[in-house]
DNA sequence: CTTTTCTATCTTGTATGGTAGACGCTCGTT
DNA sequence: AACGAGCGTCTACCATACAAGATAGAAAAG
C-alpha cells in the first residue's frame, strides 16, 4: 500500500497537482490517504530518490523544483543513448524494424489526426522505446524513463502546443535513414528531433519561472 | 543513522563481503548495527531502488545476484555517453584540457609503479569523471556511477589483475587524440578503452558463476 | 515409506508513541 | 519604534508493538 502512495504521489506531481515548490508533510498525505506515516514516509524515500521530492530534516519536505540544469544534462544523456542506439540500428537494421516502426508511425498519425495528444505522446514513447528494443537493450530505455519524468513535467505545462505533425515527420526521416543503412543520416535526423526540447525548456521557463529553480 | 546504514551495507555489497545470493533481514542487521529496525528498513529501500538488494514481500532480503544482462546494458549506457562526451570534448577542447588529464595520468603511473591498485583505481574513475566534468556534464558521470556499482562488484572479484599499464597507455591515446581535436580517433580510443570490461565480464562469470543469475 | 496437513517461527508491512531540532510568533527590553 | 530573546508548534526521525503472509518442519494418515 506504500506502492500506491508512490503512484499516487507521482502522477499528482508529474501532472502539476502539486505543484514545485509545494509543501507537504507526513502526516499531512498520510492523513490524506488514510494510511500511516509510515508508508508514506517510505513513499517520500523512494520520490525523493527520484528527484521528485527534497526531504528537508526536522523542517519539511517539498516538491522539488525542476532544475534547468538538470533537465539540460538529462537531454545530453538521452541524446547520447539514443544517438548510440540509432547507430547501431542503422549499421545493423533487423529485417522487420521498417515495418514495425512504420506500423507505429501510422497509428501516430491516426492519433494526430484525431488531437488525441495524449495518445500521441503514449506513441511517441512508445516509437522510442521500440528503437531501443530493436538492438536489445529495452533497459536503456527504462533508464531515459525514469530521467525523463522531469521534463514530463514540463512538457505537461505545454500540452496542447504539441507539433505532432512535425514529429511525425522527423519519425518518418529517421526511419528512413535506419532502413536505407544511413548512419549518419539517422544519427543527425535523431539528433535534430531531440534538439526540440531545448526551445520548449525555454519557452517553459519563461512562462512558469516560478517553478524552475 | 540510516544513512550510515546505507553506507556501511553498500560497502559490504561491493566488497563482496555480502556476496550475491545472502539472505539478510531488517532484525539481524538491525541487531549488528545496534538501531532499530525501522533505520535499517529505509536502508533496505534505497539499497533495492539502486539494485543491490532485492526485497521480497513477507519473505526475506536477498542481496541480489549480479545480472550479465544488466550489467551488458550498464556498459552500453556507459558506452554511449562517454563516446559522447569524448567527441564533444576532442570538438571543442578546452585550454587546459590536455594539461589536467596529463596530470592526472602522471599520478596513475606513479599509482601503477607502486603497486597501488585501491589508489590506481580511485584515479582510473576520477579521469573519466574529469572528462564529464570538462564538457559540462557531471551530473552524467554521477549516473554513470550508480549504474557502474554492479560492475564494481565483478571489478573486486578480479583485484590483482588488474592491467594498469595497459589502462594507463589506453588514457595516453584517448587525450593525444582530444588535444589534437581528432574526433574520430578519440572516439574509437575510448570505445577500445571501454571494450576491455567484455572480457573482464565473462572471466568472472566463469570463475564465479553462482554469483550470477 | 510416502504423502499430506497443520503448526511454529521467521519474515516484511503497518500503526503509534516519543524525541530532537528548526522555524515563527509573541513578549520584553533598549 | 526597533531589535532580540524565549517559548510554542510543527517537522522529520527513531523506537516499539502489533498484524499478516510465507516457509519449513514435524506429526499424522495412507
Amino acid at each position: 500500500m506504500a506502492l500506491r502512495v508512490v503512484g499516487a504521489l507521482r502522477d499528482d506531481i508529474v501532472t502539476m497537482t502539486l505543484r514545485p515548490g509545494d509543501v507537504i508533510s507526513e502526516s499531512d498525505i498520510a492523513g490524506r490517504y488514510g494510511v500511516s506515516r509510515q508508508p508514506v514516509r517510505e513513499a517520500f524515500i523512494r520520490l525523493a530518490q527520484q528527484g521528485l521530492l527534497m526531504i528537508r530534516p526536522k523542517r519539511a519536505t517539498v516538491v522539488k523544483k525542476i532544475s534547468p540544469e538538470g533537465v539540460r544534462q538529462s537531454r545530453f544523456i538521452r541524446e547520447s543513448i539514443e544517438v548510440e542506439i540509432i547507430r547501431r540500428l542503422a549499421g545493423h537494421p533487423g529485417a522487420d524494424a521498417g515495418a514495425v516502426l512504420g506500423e507505429l508511425i501510422v497509428e501516430q498519425e491516426a492519433a494526430s489526426n484525431a488531437n488525441d495528444s495524449r495518445r500521441f505522446h503514449t506513441l511517441d514513447e512508445l516509437f522510442h522505446r521500440t528503437l531501443a528494443r530493436l538492438i536489445g537493450v529495452e533497459y536503456a530505455w527504462q533508464l531515459i524513463d525514469d530521467h525523463k519524468m522531469q521534463l514530463d513535467r514540463v512538457r505537461y505545462l505545454t500540452l496542447g502546443s504539441s507539433s505532432s505533425k512535425l514529429a511525425i515527420s522527423e519519425h518518418k526521416t529517421i526511419v528512413a535513414a535506419v532502413t536505407a543503412g544511413d548512419v549518419a543520416g539517422a544519427e543527425a535526423a535523431m539528433r535534430a528531433h531531440l534538439a526540440r526540447a531545448e526551445v520548449l525548456l525555454s519557452q517553459t521557463i519563461a512562462a512558469h519561472p516560478d517553478y524552475f529553480e
